[in-house]
Order: C-alpha cells, then sequence, then structure tokens
DNA sequence: CGATAATTGTCAGGTAGCTAACGAATTGGA
DNA sequence: TCCAATTCGTTAGCTACCTGACAATTATCG
C-alpha cells in the first residue's frame, strides 16, 4: 500500500535494489558484534582463500574501484586484521592476513551462508537459476553501455 | 575471468548487488549533467506525480530511514528545487516541488526507463517476472528477520 | 638514454544508505 | 489538566560506493 505509487518503478532494478539492501542489512548485522562491515569480510575471505594478494587484483575480484578498496584496506590495516606490503614494484601493495585477522576469521559466522539461508528458504531452484540468469545478463548488458 | 573465485559467491544477492551498482551508475551518468542523483530523481518525481507531499509519507514510499530523505531533501533545498513548509502539525514538514524544480524536472530524461530498455532488451518477459518474484520474496523474507 | 606514457595507491569531495540520540511538538491517559 | 509517551525532523558518525586529480614509480619507445 506504501507502494501503490511505485508501481510504475516495478522494475527488476527496484527489487535488486531491495534485496541488496536488505541483504547488506542482514550481514552487517551479523557481523557488528565483530566489528567488521560486509565489504571487509568479503576482502577478509579473499585474502584467507586465496592467501596473499595484490591489492591492485584484489580489487578487480571485489568488483571495487582503486579508491574504495583503499579506504576498507586502510580500516583493516589500522584494526591490525590486515597486514600492506611493499614488495618489487614499489607502486604495489601486497595484501596478507596477520595472525590477529586469521584468529578474528576463525570465530566468525558465514553471513553469506546465513542469509543467503533465509532468503531462498523455500525458493525453487530452477526460478532461483533463472533470476540469477537475468540479473547477470542485465549487469552485463548495463556495464557495457556506461562504459560509453 | 576475473570471478573465478568468486564461484562460492555466485548468488542472487552477488548479482543483484552488481545490477544495482550497474544501474545506478547508468542512471547518474544520465542525470550528471544536471546536476542530480538517482535518489534525488526519485524525490522530485514522487513530487511531480503525487503533488505536495509528507516528508514522512514520502520517506515510506521511497523506503528511505527519515533520517536519509532528510539529508536528500536538505540538498534539494539547497538547490532551490523543493520548498520545505511547516502546516499545522508543526513537526511535519510538507514539501512541494518549486517553479525552478518544475522547469528542470521537464527538461529531463527518464534514467529509468532508458535504463531499463537496455538492461531488459531482447529478455524474455516470462523470465523477467519470476526474477521479480524471486528478488522480491527473497527481499521479503529477508526484511522480515533483520527486525528480530 | 631520456622524455613521455601508463600504472598504482591515496586523497578530496560527492551520493546514498544506516543507527543512535536529541529537541520540539503533539497525543493520550490517569 | 498535566505528565508521560509518541512522532517527526535533524544532527552526528559510520559503511560503502563513486569520480577526478595527484605523486611516485615503472614501462616504452624514439
Amino acid at each position: 500500500m506504501a507502494d501503490a505509487s511505485d508501481n510504475q518503478h516495478q522494475t527488476v532494478g527496484a527489487w535488486a535494489k531491495r534485496y541488496y539492501f536488505a541483504n547488506r542489512a542482514m550481514m552487517e548485522s551479523i557481523l557488528r558484534p565483530y566489528g567488521l562491515g560486509s565489504t571487509q569480510w568479503f576482502v577478509l575471505y579473499e585474502l584467507v582463500n586465496t592467501g596473499p594478494t595484490m591489492q591492485r587484483d584484489l580489487a578487480q575480484r571485489l568488483h571495487l574501484e582503486r579508491a574504495t578498496l583503499s579506504g576498507v584496506v586502510a580500516t583493516l590495516v589500522r584494526k591490525g586484521l590486515v597486514a600492506q606490503a611493499t614488495g618489487a614494484d614499489q607502486r604495489q601493495r601486497q595484501l596478507t592476513i596477520t595472525d590477529s585477522g586469521l584468529a578474528l576469521w576463525k570465530s566468525l559466522p558465514d553471513p553469506v551462508e546465513v542469509t543467503k539461508a533465509i532468503a531462498l528458504e523455500g525458493a525453487d531452484p530452477a526460478e532461483v537459476e533463472i533470476a540469477i540468469r537475468v540479473l547477470r545478463s542485465a549487469a552485463e548488458r548495463v556495464e557495457g553501455n556506461v562504459a560509453d
């Protein structure tokens, strides 16, 4: 009812947005007791599962701009969870999870799994597949067009 | 290719996020020449199509927190596009689009339509329907759970 | 070799969200 | 009637994105 006038914008985009924010809110409510944000969690996830990584590569994998990741990393370094080292190429920074970061990681629930379980409980897997296909093709088409 | 390690998180949520940001980037690239952000556009849209509106009601319709809308409205007022008036109940603010706001509005393309056309070009309408259903039910389920 | 081009990370400044806390105004109940 | 509870908007402070500009470094090519 509050949505009566939303009918014009009853689009995939509108619901994608709403699901994204619901998802993120849930993840952050899970992570808040540990003092982590959702993107910070994804960074730790990558470092744990891929090992030491160049900051540049990490940005690509997480689909973040260099500048965005720079801020997230700075936060994690300040918290002592991640170490940022300079190697041969002095422009680049190599990221490694610290001991204290790993200790925190081991005590963490997986917020992606928890949220996914709630979101898709009882959903038809075939329909979920279709939803992913539609979203992916829409995302890729729009991404390709912004480049202009 | 950059997504090789994303397989673990090849979820509806991951693609919803990616589509949301692509969508928003496209909308903002369309609106940038006019000095507007996407949420600012939605506020103007509501004021144009619904007429003068209480700030409180607008927040509900746009699914924004009072605090968030407060900032967006402050920006629009500063730009002279929206007027914020106090009425009988002196706690509430009534929002109205100004003449200069309306003039700007009339010169604007509809970024939602433009983006949607690109995103869903050639997509199967039945599959789009399914995607919306999946997203809506997922969003509502997660929203219901965060309330805990 | 040496000047120009490209890469990398950071900073500055902007948009879009959130929660928590507060002041002012209104409502409700004892 | 009057005090307590509620409502509404704002502010402050946080996360998470972006673009544009910059310094430092490394690559490239004439």
